[in-house]
DNA sequence: TGGGAGTTGACAACCGGTTGCCAATTGATG
DNA sequence: CATCAATTGGCAACCGGTTGTCAACTCCCA
């Protein structure tokens, strides 16, 4: 009943399982020398890859999961000092984020250490395989995201 | 500073993220008819899996997952009648844990659905993409595992 | 035979995410 | 202008996983 595909795609899988559990583990690792977390660094991320400042619905959505779970991150960047708020023209209630000073220094700093570790973890990589990689997995992400008609829906 | 190949990374480990995230929620979709979650119906293929009874401590290794977390959910799955427990001739505090009748049953339609869902969701998917897929994901999951230093030291 | 090290279960606390709820604000519509 | 739907924050509860602790059991070794 099973296609070949199919078990090789059920390997992929449960690479990805591991893999993604991996990846959160050293990430923290990565992070912890700064007082940070894998949550609280890619909040950062959304805030500083971004224009302008940034709601906290907009930065759940840029990191794909819901407000409630930003809003916990943001608020406890809020209170070490590496986000600050500011009033929102557009709504009284709802404030926006930014990166004070030192959150940008930090950031910063972040990003050059992900960048060393990047470069070390992808030796012995092909280019091929990685570019075919990032084929399935975008593939298989976005038949997800619409049978499962999360987002994006119109 | 950043390689190519690094930034190539940078966008498969983002990729695995996003992907992970959608594959439990539809895994959740998945199994919800059968009253399950995909924790519990991991615990379930660990056991299915297994030529002999597990304790609970195998069940999480073999779900990657320490044995706290696998003992909560194997705690449900006794309540709900998926799974028996059976004495340990070889420890008397940790009792083995096998599939029920109806475990059985459950799991074997759980199966099929999943094969189905798995040749619906290759389609479109090459062969030699998904050879390069796991390639990709297992070094780097066999490299996390390494600098990590949680497990297999010697 | 004894004793110490490792395994295991049970429990509690925490983390990062979710859902559900309610009140305040916003914006569009009649 | 009044009203109603949608957005938003805040809170609480839950889920699945983690760590930490302690006591009971097992195993190995002197």
């Amino acid at each position: 009943m099973r296609t070949h595909k199919a078990d090789l795609l059920t390997g992929v899988i449960l690479a990805i399982f591991r893999t993604n559990g991996r990846l959160l583990s050293n990430g923290d690792v990565l992070v912890s020398p700064f007082g940070l977390t894998s949550a609280r660094w890619q909040v950062l991320g959304a805030v500083a890859l971004s224009d302008a400042p940034l709601s906290a619905p907009q930065i759940g959505a840029a990191m794909g999961i819901t407000r409630q779970g930003s809003q916990k991150q943001i608020k406890l960047l809020v209170e070490e000092g590496l986000l600050e708020s500011r009033p929102n023209p557009a709504n009284r209630r709802s404030p926006l984020y930014a990166l004070t000073k030192r959150g940008r220094r930090i950031y910063a700093d972040l990003d050059r250490t992900q960048a060393r570790w990047a470069d070390q973890l992808a030796k012995g990589l092909a280019v091929e395989d990685l570019a075919a990689a990032k084929r399935v997995l975008d593939l298989v992400s976005e038949r997800l995201e619409v049978s499962s008609g999360r987002a994006a829906r119109s």
